[in-house]
DNA sequence: AAGGCGGGGTC
DNA sequence: GACCCAGCCTT
């Protein structure tokens, strides 16, 4: 009778497989490997894809070379370094964590387990990661790529975006690790992204193909099951472009929330643009002039349909308002869509 | 348990 | 358009 789970030698197929099909990543040079570049790309990678990742990661080796020389930097310019990448917390996070890991652990990360998920910015998944990677401890690293891989290979139906779900593929990666976590982890990670892919999974390829589950039971198209988003919600996003002797008037986002600690052009949300106009009169004393720039941004959960004024006369807020010249903009962290509209509006400045 | 938090590639 | 990516933190 056909056996439907897969056996329990799988995991050295698939380490078999790695061993011939590995990825060529930066992050992976040198052995034994760079704890603080797994780190690093680890965050970096946390719901961001590989090709997105590598330029970001090529120039912070640069300019943050090692966990002191991160320690040591400010934070503008550590959210500078990772601007574009989304989700700034992370940078935040790591920033911090480097201060207290220079602090705490002269400047190493920490190897027992319980330390380095105190850390902040370091959750179960990364804290695997970098253990079982940099420091080849017998860790497991339950990402997305796994809990799909897992799925599909056990058949699993539970939703894998549920604690639940979630439960049941890492007690299943638990009883699974082989010896070489660390290889098989990333072995899980390369064939989620080559072949085990979301949509349409190259089973042809998949040196687990026999073993698969899903595909005995025609289900690798199917699985893994996960609850669907909720739509984003839209507002109107009026903003002000102020210039005076070559400067444009930027404002500091406060230092929670989205976009947090970074730099805008003055904006407002409403949900009509003439409120929106109305409000940033009002915010800003004066007078809104031409149109010059319209925009729509889509961030995950929400929409923004951004509309840039040109504004004279009007006065600086009290708050958090600086004025700065092209080149001095272009060193500082923008937040989203104001990095595109700050680059439109160079040539206002040049006037 | 659910929601906030970015940006971009891909179909 | 919709989907989804090497998740974490707060509520």
């Amino acid at each position: 009778m056909d056996r439907i789970q897969p056996g329990q030698e799988w995991p050295h197929k698939l380490l078999a497989w790695f061993d011939q099909n590995r990825r060529d990543l930066p992050w992976r040079e040198g052995r034994p490997r760079n704890p603080y570049y797994v780190w690093v790309s680890e965050i970096m990678l946390q719901q961001t894809r590989t090709e997105a990742v590598k330029p970001y990661f090529e120039s912070w080796k640069r300019r943050f070379p090692t966990i002191e020389a991160l320690a040591e930097a400010k934070e503008a310019d550590v959210l500078h370094a990772w601007q574009g990448l989304g989700y700034y917390s992370r940078a935040r996070n790591l920033h911090k964590a480097a201060r207290e890991i220079a602090e705490k652990y002269g400047g190493a990360i920490p190897e027992d387990k319980k330390d380095v998920r105190a850390l902040p910015g370091i959750g179960e998944y990364t804290a695997g990661a970098i253990l079982s990677m940099a420091y080849g401890k017998h860790e497991a690293a339950v990402d997305g790529n796994v809990l799909r891989v897992y799925a599909r290979l056990y058949g699993i139906e539970s939703d894998i975006l549920k604690s639940a779900g979630r439960k049941e593929i890492t007690t299943l990666v638990e009883k699974t690790l082989p010896a070489r976590a660390g290889d098989f982890n990333e072995a899980l990670m390369d064939l989620g992204s080559e072949v085990c892919v979301p949509k349409h999974p190259k089973c042809e390829k998949c040196p687990l193909h026999g073993e698969c589950a899903a595909l005995r039971l025609g289900l690798e198209n199917v699985l893994p099951i996960r609850t669907p988003k909720k739509k984003q919600k839209e507002s109107i996003v009026c903003c002000a472009v102020m210039i005076k002797e070559g400067k444009a008037l930027f404002h500091l986002r406060p230092s929670k929330g989205m976009l947090s600690s970074m730099w805008e052009l003055p904006m407002v949300l409403s949900d009509s643009e003439k409120d929106g106009v109305k409000m940033l009169e009002k915010l800003l004393g004066g007078k809104a002039g031409e149109r010059i720039w319209t925009y729509t941004h889509v961030f995950t959960h929400r929409i923004w349909h951004m509309k840039a004024y040109l504004f004279h006369g009007a006065k600086e807020p009290e708050g958090d308002y600086r004025w700065y010249s092209c080149e001095e903009y272009r060193e500082i962290p923008l937040a989203g869509p104001h990095a595109k509209l700050a680059a439109y509006i160079e040539p206002y400045l040049e006037e």
